[in-house]
DNA sequence: ATTAGCACTATTCATTAATGAGTGCTAATA
DNA sequence: TATTAGCACTCATTAATGAATAGTGCTAAT
């Protein structure tokens, strides 16, 4: 009958933390073995890298509990330990201090916030595109949620007869365009009464809220306005009705393939799917956004099946008014999670406050 | 000492055209059978799948011939024969009819043609993932180059006192914006005369000549416009300005990791770099666009050390006036030369088309 | 000019054996 | 009572061996 203390499992239960302190910390070593060479780790090198004196024969007592708490896995009956998805959820929520950004980080994505009126889109590309070189994993980005966003301005510009060019600009700074055809040929300065009427109604108001108020407009301003008002309000409906799926970068896909966990895993196939589809992971940036600070998802926690062998790193971004998207990585589950967590943070700390200086406001 | 006619070699020198034909209908044998079934091919498997009877000794000879003159090699002694990259030039020489695209190809690639109102874009980044989808290769595709297109329109918004949001649109349909800083707060209405000014001065232009002649209007017009030509003309320099290197969508770089060619070559690691640095890609679909047709690159033909493991195919779009780009697949040199230049060849057909029905004249 | 036959070569595959890293258990120890 | 040493055992990895196989090149016969 077992009567040693099963690890971290009952912690508190009984007086005895000293032996359950112990155990996260051999917990922990072993994460961190893992995580640096990605092989199992046995009890014999574990009892020559870690700071106290502890015997091989203990620390096998120590990772057999472990295991059995379910921490830890092993491939096979003689190999060396592995840790599992919670292992690496204890890790990360035990997470106390992150790392200093190393000063060579910083340096790298200092471009990222050195540039002058780029389109926004631009510097997205530009932030995941740093932060795949920096943490070499795949890393991926959401562009700013139209619907949230705030109207800056439209314009309306006449292209040919039955043609025109909507252009929409968000206080983010991002600038969207549409073509829309209609039947009447309207003159350019027909469009301009309109384009200034659309842009004293909806200036400031979200996509979501110009969208659902335009019915209102026509109602209450009926009397006033007559004939240009039908038309403003005709067009303005096509022109915002643009409800663009919001989109993703993605840089770095190509990383994952050299990684050596994915290589031989041969879920490879999967991972791609994964990134063919884009819902899945378009998901997990958008519940990003919903709360502050960096988001961990690892392995099984994930709902999409072909993520269960991933970890997904991610923080939104935004300008002063609102959260706009969120930038992450999708790395092994046995990633770096200090490094890379900081690395995110970093980064989208940058990206918000580049944006912010951008942003129309 | 040899006597016998060494394959294509000295075609017409002798009268023994029939053996010449001979070797070259084997060698197409060859290679169609390899790149069918990517494993080196033997002379008895081959006498079995030729069209017309040859025993296996037969052919060993002329196979050893056609080694002997460069297009054929072995892998070790006792392996069957693979097609050099000078083997896939003269196939590809050779081919005279192009299959007929497939009723199901069509099909796939009907959704490029189907949109109205897309931003060009969006139209080049939907084709290059059907050709991606279709081909099973990585593609790419360059976007319209701006200093060929023509201005369709410039539009100047004022986005804050010292921000003014710059928005080209060229006749491609491509739609560029940029803000550029000022130190006068000009009043919107003072933007719009620069703007009515600047597109009927340089409305059709391309863009190279107007970043030419906007100093040239200085002098032929100063007496007339005085002031405001010299706002517009430092304005529209600062607007003109955005040089913007030539994009480029790439699109399925994983299916070349799945595919069996690269994955054992282990020449991975180099294709990455070649998709990473972008310039070497970029060049070969710019000098696609220079003549008309589909443009064949094989393996070592290709100046970048990096592609030499790959062919390419590339073939330029357009609209009713200029080239504007091309659009391409990066595959294995043992690709099915047939099937994917007929691809890649309809799909930058269609492509044309649904940009010139887009294109703004 | 073509083909059949034969010797020769190199790969691939399965089998085997040796090695070694690692565990679990038990008994000794502090 | 917690820790450790020692030992038997397991299983993956590696190298070596040999049989089977696919292929060539050459020579002689047709």
């Amino acid at each position: 009958m077992k009567i040693r203390v099963k690890g971290i499992e009952n912690q508190g239960a009984s007086g005895k933390t000293n032996s359950n302190e112990r155990s996260m910390e051999v917990l922990q070593s072993i994460i961190e073995n893992y995580i640096q060479n990605s092989e199992p780790v046995g009890s014999r090198t574990l009892s020559k890298t870690i700071g106290f004196k502890l015997s091989p024969a203990t620390i096998r007592n120590i990772m057999s509990d472990l295991a059995e708490s379910g921490y830890l896995i092993q491939t096979h009956t003689s190999a060396g330990r592995v840790p599992t998805d919670k292992a690496y959820r204890f890790y990360v929520d035990s997470i106390s201090k992150k790392p200093a950004i190393p000063e060579q980080i910083k340096q790298k994505l200092s471009p990222v916030s050195n540039v002058q009126g780029t389109p926004v889109e631009d510097i997205l590309s530009k932030a995941v595109h740093l932060l795949a070189e920096l943490t070499k994993f795949a890393c991926v980005v959401s562009t700013p949620k139209q619907s949230v966003s705030r109207l800056q301005r439209i314009e309306l510009i006449k292209i040919s007869e039955d043609r025109i060019l909507v252009i929409l600009v968000t206080k983010a700074g991002v600038v969207r365009d549409k073509i829309i055809f209609v039947k009447e040929n309207h003159s350019q300065e027909f469009l301009s009464s309109v384009t200034s009427f659309l842009n004293e109604e909806f200036k400031n108001h979200s996509m979501q809220e110009i969208r659902e108020g335009i019915h209102q407009s026509i109602v209450s301003d009926r009397h006033r306005y007559h004939d240009l008002l039908a038309h403003a309000v005709r067009l303005g409906k096509k022109a915002f009705e643009l409800n663009q799926p919001g989109e993703m970068f993605i840089e770095g896909q190509m990383n994952l393939l050299l990684d050596s966990h994915f290589h031989e895993q041969s879920s490879v196939k999967s991972l791609i799917d994964a990134f063919e589809q884009k819902t899945a992971i378009m998901k997990i940036l958008d519940d990003s956004m919903k709360n502050k600070g960096v988001h961990i998802h690892i392995g099984i926690e994930n709902d999409y099946e072909h993520l269960h062998k991933c970890s997904l790193i991610t923080a939104s971004y935004r300008n002063k008014q609102n959260v706009l998207g969120s930038i992450g990585v999708v790395g092994p589950t046995s990633m770096d999670y200090k490094r890379i967590i900081s690395t995110v943070e970093y980064t989208a700390k940058m990206l918000s406050k580049t944006i912010s200086e951008q942003s129309y406001d």
